[in-house]
DNA sequence: TTGTGTTTTACGACCTCC
DNA sequence: GGAGGTCGTAAAACACAA
């Protein structure tokens, strides 16, 4: 199935940039909007010219996006971005986001320095988000020969490699093909790494979620149309078993009306 | 320093859609 | 049949208390 993902195995998981930076996650990297296999998703759209950031996830995910805000905003150089809310609308120019203290100037307006890329030398020992600072003795994150069993293995990724994945995240739950292949390519990451790297993303999230309901149970649960977890959803009902089990009554999941069938 | 708990990558199984 | 979704899990990386 996976034919690259020999090659993964095979080469080294950072290979370096496999495009210039130049390539550019500016605008048109935003490209087509929802994925084509979410036609009746839009609320995450990159090109939608409505409100930024889209207003389907600025209230559902307004705690996030406040961490968001708070984790990447540790010092003075946040003052000239509040990545929030700002950095995930549409963006006339994504290369302005601001670089998070440390490795250089704009995020994805620089070629990654490789793996090792430094990252930020002066985080915290405690912060919002850890990860942030983490993979600074984890060698910088991949390729650092770290083995796992035989042929398995699991890298840590940079500190910026991080940053562009949440803010991608951040922004769409789910990534188009296009910006994985992107994003990959951006980031010195096979775009099984991206995919794999949402995956899990989401599954944080719905387990975070999770227990921020279980932590109020007394509440009564959140109308159809308050999304406190994945709004994109895009499998929903009838596109993802899985996701459609939990929008049974047990499901901490709520579920946007618009997205029910 | 060590033990333990949590988080982060990565995978396999299984499912649906095209 | 391929791609990508969720779910469950393994194991490395990491944080932190004792």
């Amino acid at each position: 199935m996976y034919v690259g993902y020999v090659l993964d195995k095979e080469s080294p998981v950072y290979p370096g940039p496999a495009r210039p930076a130049s390539l550019g996650l500016g605008p048109q990297a935003y490209g087509p909007p929802p994925p084509p296999q979410y036609p009746d998703f839009t609320g995450y759209s990159h090109v939608e010219p409505g409100p930024v950031p889209p207003a389907a996830w600025s209230t559902p995910f307004s705690a996030p996006k406040d961490e968001w805000a708070a984790a990447y905003s540790p010092g003075p150089a946040a003052s000239t971005a509040s990545p929030a809310p700002l950095a995930f609308g549409p963006p006339p120019d994504f290369s302005a986001v601001p670089a998070p203290p440390g490795p250089g100037p704009g995020l994805l307006a620089q070629p990654l320095s490789g793996p090792g890329a430094p990252s930020s030398p002066g985080a915290q020992r405690r912060t919002p988000y850890e990860w942030m600072r983490r993979s600074v003795a984890a060698g910088g994150g991949g390729g650092s020969g770290k083995t796992r069993t035989k042929d398995k293995y699991r890298v840590v990724y940079t500190d910026h490699q991080r940053l562009e994945l949440e803010k991608e995240f951040h922004y769409s739950r789910y990534i188009t093909i296009r910006r994985k292949s992107e994003l990959a390519a951006n980031l010195g990451l096979t775009e099984r790494q991206v995919k794999i790297w949402f995956q899990n993303r989401r599954a944080k999230e719905r387990k975070v979620n999770k227990k921020k309901q279980q932590q109020q149970p007394s509440q009564p649960p959140p109308p159809a149309h308050d999304v406190t977890a994945t709004p994109a959803g895009p499998p929903l009902a009838g596109l993802c078993p899985s996701s459609a089990s939990l929008l049974g009554t047990s499901s901490p999941m709520p579920v946007k009306e618009e997205y029910l069938p």
